[in-house]
DNA sequence: CGTCGCGTTGTTAACGTTCACACATGACGC
DNA sequence: GCGTCATGTGTGAACGTTAACAACGCGACG
């Protein structure tokens, strides 16, 4: 009865023969169409079942001009944010029915991100999520001519079409905001490296907290993302006594500023206080533990998911609203002395 | 001449037309075989750039019942390592002219496994890379019987076929060894989650460790990797005054650690060294320092991609060496007091 | 009782490649 | 001058699925 051919897998043809059916019949009760008698489809599923038949998606997106798959570009997947992120666009995309193909890359350049996309559309994609965070590359992303949608999840300013993010000036602010209330008049910042839209827009809501005051920006230092460029930030901040307040652009560097304070003799936060950012789960538990922002990384992966499933479903651009970070205080953060 | 249908992306028969050749010979072309001549190969590709053509990944895998595509399974792409070598695996198999499929999970069981599994091989994945970290998933992804070679990644013991790891027993054994030789005549452990292959073998270590030498392995307390889970451990070693060294099974965990140690009036490394394990980048940034034990994963990924290449050639159980592991000296520990 | 319609199934033709050939053309040796 | 061979190119048939439509059986309705 179960005619098979050796040496290959199983087809739909094959299926069908052992039932006694057409291979169209079996298509049907693969994509449950409700066109099957019941103890067709039954028959079907039990020969399916036996023969260890496992449908072949290139043939079917060949024929269909449907892959389901979508693609994702993302960098630095060793640092917490975009890895997080990864996982929740994939998990999300899963629930969708969608495979997510995670292109991840050390570094991404003009020429890197170009020939992603071009990979990713040799696969098929029915749309491409680009989680980009650098500001050039930013402008760069939007005039790509993909013949899909581009998703950016990354860095977004505002409620741009065909792009999610998370409020990062509103991040900035909010930490700002934070120690400017504990009575601190000035407070200093590490940023992220320049030109990465995160780190400018972070930057933009600390000039913003100060100037909604009536206040002057404290020294400011351009970090990496890295503990080491966060420990040489330190230490120069540690021979400024002026400062009383430190706004560090990732928790990785906080670590970093943390050291370098602590070893020039500045306790923390009793002469000065340190804010972060990310909320890593190391965070809570650093001497002290860190006062930083936290963002929701999952919620991001299922808006990003939403918005792309939105746009396959012929909405032009359609747009979603920032996320709101949310302020952890831990005990790196005091009044002045 | 660009006899184009309009609407669907061109085809080799539209390149072929506006070339006025067959679509074998742009086959050939795409496939750089060397029956061309020169000009006609250059027809052909002005023809391609001018069009805009991209080959159909799905026809071609159809076609030739190659994918030229490899999966890999990951869990905990939020953990140091798990995303590093998802990260290093991808780049060495682009090398070498295959797209890794990635499926990132947020925590893998049998059931998990099973179904990305599936999903990967409904992608005709011509082999299967799983970076599973669990002893049960460990035997379990032996027995699963793929059509295609499963190579392991990770909680490997010894050279197994279509295997590579790095040796964490030799890990173990050289943090506690370090620990040991430094003076301290016991050293106690927190452990990852027992039942995890890379916990369970550093733990191994640290007990050969010490019965190479005569000792005693000193208190053992099960952690989770977080860091929270290594504070709690921390909070109870620094209750019992004959532990003056301390060997954490990973980095994050350190972290928990030494805030329990020194919020409980220890002071590291002069009561109590502390090891750690992973070598993460903010490790050397912590306070104090921390000495830890680094892997090479960007070493590991590109013998993963090897020896699943060598799988993929006929080589029916191609064995890898495990890989050393290399100690980081650091601030957080010295002789006993 | 014939015919319409619906539920179920079968038939045939795409989809865009690669593969296995067959077919031209010209060079070379005898 | 003719067979042989290498080089370049074309032809037709897979590959395994979906899409579009045709066909069949059967009950209901006029």
């Amino acid at each position: 009865m179960t005619a098979q051919r050796s040496g290959r897998a199983p087809s739909m043809a094959d299926v069908a023969a052992a039932v006694g059916v057409s291979h169209q019949t079996v298509s049907r009760v693969l994509n449950d169409s409700s066109l099957v008698r019941p103890d067709t489809r039954e028959r079907v599923l039990a020969a399916i079942a036996e023969l260890g038949y496992r449908r072949n998606n290139a043939a079917r997106a060949l024929a269909s001009h449907r892959s389901r798959r979508i693609g994702m570009v993302a960098a630095h997947l060793g640092y917490y944010g975009p890895s997080t992120l990864a996982t929740a666009v994939q998990a999300a995309g899963h629930e969708s029915g969608y495979d997510v193909s995670l292109i991840a890359v050390e570094h991404l350049d003009a020429d890197t991100l170009r020939d992603a996309i071009e990979r990713l559309l040799g696969e098929a994609v029915e749309a491409i999520v680009v989680a980009v965070a650098h500001t050039a590359l930013l402008t760069e992303a939007h005039t790509i001519d993909a013949p899909v949608p581009v998703v950016l999840a990354q860095g977004v300013t505002s409620g741009q079409p065909l792009a999610v993010g998370i409020d990062q000036t509103a991040g900035g602010r909010t930490a700002t905001d934070h120690l400017l209330g504990l009575g601190h008049t000035r407070v200093a910042h590490v940023t992220g490296p320049l030109g990465w839209a995160e780190a400018d827009q972070r930057r933009v809501g600390w000039q913003e907290a100060h100037t909604a005051r009536g206040l002057e920006p404290g020294p400011e230092i351009e970090g990496d993302w890295t503990p080491e460029s966060g420990y040489r930030a330190g230490l120069r901040l540690a021979e400024d006594a002026s400062v009383s307040a430190v706004f560090v652009a990732n928790d990785a560097m906080a670590v970093g500023v943390l050291k370098a304070l602590v070893e020039s003799g500045r306790r923390v936060p009793d002469d000065v206080s340190v804010c972060g950012y990310d909320d890593t789960p190391e965070s809570a538990f650093l001497l002290p533990s860190l006062t930083t922002v936290r963002q929701s990384f999952d919620v991001l992966g299922r808006q990003v998911v939403d918005l792309t499933l939105r746009a396959l479903a012929g909405d032009e651009a359609p747009t979603a609203p920032l996320l709101a970070p949310e302020l952890k205080v831990r005990g790196s953060t005091a009044p002045p002395a």
